[in-house]
DNA sequence: GTCTATATTAAGATAGAC
DNA sequence: GTCTATCTTAATATAGAC
């Protein structure tokens, strides 16, 4: 529908990319409940009354700047067949991140936001989380038998090492957020390095 | 002050310590935009008047929260000298954490808010990750030596190490509170197990 | 499609009685 | 120390003109 550069819809859909930009900014600066439809359609240049009427409700624009960016977020993944290759998906992502101040305070608020039932953003975030969690393991299910010891592979706990990764990149995200001058990227770095050697071990001795 | 069991004072500090459980919680569940002193008051038991007449103000409520839990917390942890040690003391913090949802939701939802220069508990979260980085980067080192190569440790980076060890569990403690099903702690062993491996490879190799 | 004006609700904080 | 009542501000959302 919005894709004609020109025509009826031309005009709506540039409002509609503007107001969701500046959205972003704003519901990472201020979180979801402490952002104010005023200061987006201030920003935006227009009134409140204008940013409504394109998306019907304050949970209704967080909904649409949510999934927008998720969807350009995902559009990165998916590629990567063997193990080292998603360690360079995976440090490729967290590199992208970093260097995308506003779009990881978006994430990083809403999601901590989001984790009570009842949160707008609520269902979005737990099924985000889960669909990551559960593509990555099997990305990475997929990538190891290639790459380790035949009797190594199936006994290593693949979920276990998925999570592993996705929190050290939201912890580290954290980090960089809260302290700019801390090497973050050097700390993934580590595990990075350290994941063969992770898959390669069986669970259990320290529990 | 409040130290004392009965006199003068008892009566008022025992109404602290309600409003401060019944905030936590609150805080908690809401974030500290979201959370309200009236609901708070009625929680306790009082009017929204009354919290105020203890804690001046919504920002000292909160302040007043974060201050007494990171203090309890704090206190769990300093001891372990060993590597091996510092990782069960690691371990048993981080199982805590998992057990006490309340706690855990508090500082990850107001952490993320507070990310943000201007936030009441900006200074405070900055501060806290600061000296837990220091801390704990200093006890790793100070571990090191006793348990690993001679060569091999001073080439470590422990405060990456160090980092990489916090992003986990916020990343994890994350992930429990948007899936109670998932299993954190066994992602967390994965990377505790691989501490000492870790420590003693040197970094560079992959970016 | 955008505006002004307004309805409605709810927040933090204060004043003053008891 | 606690209450009720109130002040002030600011939020989302709607109505209706243009």
């Amino acid at each position: 529908m919005s894709s004609r550069a020109r025509g009826p819809y031309a005009k709506s859909a540039e409002q509609r990319r503007r107001i969701l930009d500046v959205a972003q900014d704003v519901f990472g600066r201020r979180g979801s409940h402490g952002a104010s439809l005023r200061e987006i359609a201030d920003l935006a240049g227009m009134s409140q009354a204008g940013v409504l009427h394109h998306f019907g409700s304050k949970t209704g624009l967080l909904m649409a700047v949510l999934e927008e960016r998720d969807q350009a977020s995902r559009q990165q993944a998916d590629t990567g067949a063997t193990w080292d290759e998603q360690a360079q998906v995976a440090r490729s992502m967290f590199e992208r991140a970093i260097a995308d101040r506003g779009l990881t305070q978006l994430f990083t608020t809403v999601t901590a936001e989001s984790i009570v039932p009842g949160h707008p953003a609520h269902d979005f975030t737990v099924a985000r989380y889960r669909r990551t969690a559960a593509e990555f393991t099997a990305a990475l299910t997929e990538a190891a038998p290639a790459e380790l010891e035949p009797d190594a592979a199936p006994a290593t706990d693949m979920e276990g090492v998925a999570r592993l990764v996705m929190a050290a990149m939201d912890g580290l995200q954290l980090q960089a957020l809260l302290d700019p001058d801390a090497d973050v990227l050097g700390a993934f770095d580590i595990l990075l390095e350290a994941l063969p050697l992770l898959a390669s071990r069986s669970p259990g001795s320290t529990g």
